[in-house]
DNA sequence: ATTTATGCAAAACTTTTGCATGGGA
DNA sequence: TCCCATGCAAAAGTTTTGCATAAAT
């Protein structure tokens, strides 16, 4: 992870320090394709560094969160969270609700519908979150669904 | 609550019991007009019927999440998911990242989108939820954000 | 009548906080 | 050197589970 990294030049642009706490939170969110638990996070920086602390990694994640580098979404049922790293500012699902897998896709087209609330509203906006629900071809061939 | 609404429907329909719990967690979600966390649930739950049990709440939840009628989402940069009522498929937010504030909005022209994930990934859509981040017209006057 | 769903209370987790100390800038 | 950020460990929450009982159908 070099120094030119977007990510943590949005830390240093905001005048935050580049400690290792932060940066091994991050080098873990980059080595994860798609969306990954605290817990995860927690488990893997433990593995690449076991003197980082449980408390640094959850601030780091309040702070990269705060800072838009990473987005906290529900892709299933559960209660615990995952997180995405916001690559482009695009990144959205189509989750199946029966399976909870998920398909990833970039292409969104809401440029209009952004200008248009921009406008409207008179707000800023500064990302967004798109997310499809339904079943994936396993799932709706067969599902009857009931009291276990 | 009439027997006519159409969660109340799906319960039926799924073959779950209209039970005082169920019909009370789905009496707060329906009263809340946005986004509300399970400690919110929790509360008003306790204020309607204190007899309703915690664990009945949360299970309430995770039923109400399967069956689509509720989705459990991320407006702030807390750990503490919300939930939405799903009505009609379409129910949206733009969420001011700084005051919390939301404002709602229900056009968002997908159905091209919609169409296009359903060819390519051979999947069901059922609804989807859309969410804009950014600041509101009172919260982008003054923000100079750094370390405290 | 039959079961499903419940309430309770304890257990299991997850996340946050306070504070002395270390490490970036 | 300065003071932001950390690690630690305990506290504070939140969610889940097991089980006998209540209450929907």
């Amino acid at each position: 992870m070099s120094t030119e990294n977007p990510h943590i030049q949005s830390l240093k642009r905001a005048g935050y320090r580049l400690t290792q706490a932060r940066l091994t939170v991050l080098q873990v969110l980059e080595e994860e394709r798609g969306h990954i638990t605290s817990a995860d996070v927690l488990a893997k920086v433990e593995r690449v560094n076991p003197a980082i602390g449980r408390a640094s990694v959850f601030r780091a994640l309040e702070l990269f969160t705060q800072l838009g580098i990473i987005r906290p979404t529900y892709i299933s049922s559960s209660v615990t969270p995952t997180y995405v790293l916001m690559h482009g500012g695009h990144h959205h699902h189509v989750v199946c609700t029966e399976c909870k897998r998920f398909f990833e896709f970039d292409d969104c087209d809401l440029e209009a519908l952004t200008a248009n609330l921009q406008a409207s509203l008179d707000v800023q906006i500064k990302g967004h979150l798109l997310e499809f629900y339904g079943l994936c071809a396993d799932c709706h061939v067969a599902d009857g669904r009931g009291p276990a």
